[in-house]
DNA sequence: ATTTGTTTTAGAATTATTTTAAATAAAAAC
DNA sequence: GTTTTTATTTAAAATAATTCTAAAACAAAT
């Protein structure tokens, strides 16, 4: 029983092109739930896959991001990072570490911006702070 | 009746000291709700101020953020803007027009984040559309 | 007024991202 | 199965945003 679809099989119902760097990147990113920024990914999956170029991990990722394959969270100092996870949730980002986590977030997020005709497409919640394990360690 | 405190009152108070490009930066943005960015701010002041470099704008924004006198706030593709409203308040940003508007946030912002054992400095929500002006805008 | 320590400046450097035009690969047509 | 069409990838150069550096300018203390 295997009820994964592969990035193959969704960047096919998504309707567009299944091509190597796409299914490379997009394999990485279902794989990897670190929200990676561009230069993270080119870096990691470069050694496998040495015609790639980052360039090109720029082009994808962005082009994920349009057809709602991936999202992506910008970080506090305005980095990219992308989330292959798409159903709406929260991130923290710890200061410290610099890790971004994932925080289930079940409110009515539409009741939350109150612009009477606006139009919402996407609600984005992120907290800053110092994460559990960097919180409880001893100060130097 | 005059209760607003200007620029140099502020960095007084908050313990750093009143240089003149840092006054005219930080009135700058408390006349201007318009979330700059720090081109923008640039853009604007230099006229009146020739000897005044963007450099200068994006140190001093830098060390007024630190000193929680304005606030960073990041747009959805990375761009950094900011906002001499340092009260807790949602962002709304129209994808058409540009623009960035404010919206009341009323909600328990704590309750938002659900992660025992992390400290939570600050939170920002933020939302992505069509502002009402564009949203009633008929297509072309 | 002089000193002291900090801040600002201009320009160079760096980083992140985008663009370009040529090369390539996928899907469609034959 | 080969050609044609069209979308995508590549590499390199260009651009944009931000940071760094060392010298000059300045504010506060003496």
């Amino acid at each position: 029983m295997h009820n994964t679809k592969d990035a193959g099989d969704r960047l096919r119902e998504a309707g567009i092109r299944v091509t190597t760097p796409r299914v490379i990147i997009y394999d990485y990113l279902l794989k990897h739930r670190t929200h990676p920024t561009c230069d993270e990914i080119y870096t990691d999956i470069k050694a496998g896959n040495p015609s790639l170029s980052l360039a090109s991990v720029y082009n994808v990722t962005e082009k994920l991001v349009d057809h709602d394959l991936i999202i992506r969270i910008v970080s506090p100092d305005g980095e990219r990072h992308y989330d292959a996870v798409t159903k709406f949730h929260a991130h923290f980002f710890c200061g410290k570490c610099g890790k971004i986590f994932d925080v289930s977030c079940d409110h009515d997020t539409e009741q939350l911006i109150d612009l009477p005709g606006a139009v919402v497409n996407s609600i984005s919640v992120s907290a800053y702070g110092e994460c559990p394990e960097c919180a409880s360690e001893v100060d130097p």
